[in-house]
DNA sequence: GTCTATACATGGATAGAC
DNA sequence: GTCTATCCATGTATAGAC
């Protein structure tokens, strides 16, 4: 069956971008992970650059999907720390976050898979970007802290502690720790009521007319 | 001569791991790009990963160094916020980050790589962490930011924001000033005086209770 | 649609001449 | 120390049998 087939070597890719890294990639170890012949990978994807750009979708694809309800009901800084967290773990454990870091690896030097790439990202910056502009914007923060670029930092950040994880675990963690300390520090200055709020006001517009 | 053609191949694998990225980079590539015979590569190094590793460590120590001075001589956050982004742009220019994010890309699935590459990495760390604990160990946020952790959290951050940059230029762009406006925000709270410290830090100690 | 066979290129690694 | 030559494994891609 070809549908049956397509699906096994887009899931074999993504697990072979996990397990063996953008570097051990081919047609070859993908269709070896997916169970069948290595010819088909051409047959059904023209290339290997080709097949791994789907995978790139249909992995992240549904990956987002499973968070979408969730973030959806977010409605607090505090709340989306938490969720964060969590969420990171899931993925991490999942081998989402390492398909694109490997991916954004590969595409630094290959424009097919950077515009596939970035495709990925940015279904996952939509989510957080819609999260964070409700949460910010109904936060006396709003005016000062910019929602489309930090959803932007945070998906790339993830990414990077991610790669980073693989190298140095116990750095990642502490690294994870401090990121949650200092979130909580600007929910905190979110709360701190109404003269706190027009002093930190007051002195933001100070320092950015120097 | 030994040591001339040692470091040619050095330089060679910096280059090639930026321009081709980790999945090309070989003995052949490398020495193509060193100029000089690819038997060499195992004569010196003995095997491609040994090369990758020891370029790490090469190419790392050489731009750290570049940057010690002027480190040093930081001490409020918002001279290492300007210092920061100065020193992400010569460093991407460099192709320093594009590298450490290729190896760590490959370094996922290869100790041998895992363990240069932490140790590179490593060197970033340790020069940021030593200007954090200074410029956050003067200031009243010290006791609930862990510098330490941040350190970590920062560079590898900018590993993955570089490798965003090159799928999607300006939404990296965005990121970087959205980073900024955050870390201004953090800046302005520690200039904010005793009585909105007072509150910041009352409020920091409720929040970590529950 | 899938498999076998095959071509041709690239890469890791070594032996031996210079 | 460096180069040439070479071996063998792996990878991309296609043709043709089933």
């Amino acid at each position: 069956m070809s549908a049956e087939t397509r699906e096994k070597l887009l899931q074999g890719a993504l697990r072979t971008l996990t397990e063996q890294g953008i570097a051990k990639t081919s047609a070859r170890s993908v269709a070896a992970a997916a169970g069948v012949n290595q010819a088909l990978v051409f047959y059904h994807f023209g290339s290997v650059d080709d097949l791994l750009s789907e995978a790139c979708r249909y992995g992240t694809e549904q990956r987002v999907a499973r968070h979408r309800d969730a973030l959806a009901a977010i409605s607090t800084l505090g709340e989306l720390l938490e969720f964060g967290r969590r969420m990171h773990e899931e993925e991490r454990a999942a081998g989402s976050v390492a398909v694109l870091g490997q991916l954004l690896a590969g595409a630094q030097t290959q424009p097919r898979l950077a515009e596939a790439t970035a495709a990925g990202l940015s279904l996952w910056v939509a989510e957080v970007e819609k999260v964070l502009v409700r949460v910010l914007g109904a936060s006396p923060l709003g005016g000062f802290v910019d929602a489309v670029g930090l959803a932007r930092a945070v998906a790339s950040s993830f990414v990077g502690l991610e790669l980073y994880e693989g190298v140095d675990p116990q750095g990642a963690e502490r690294a994870l720790d401090a990121l949650e300390g200092l979130g909580e520090l600007v929910a905190v200055v979110e709360g701190l009521g109404v003269v706190g709020q027009r002093a930190v006001r007051h002195r933001l517009r100070t320092v950015r007319r120097l």
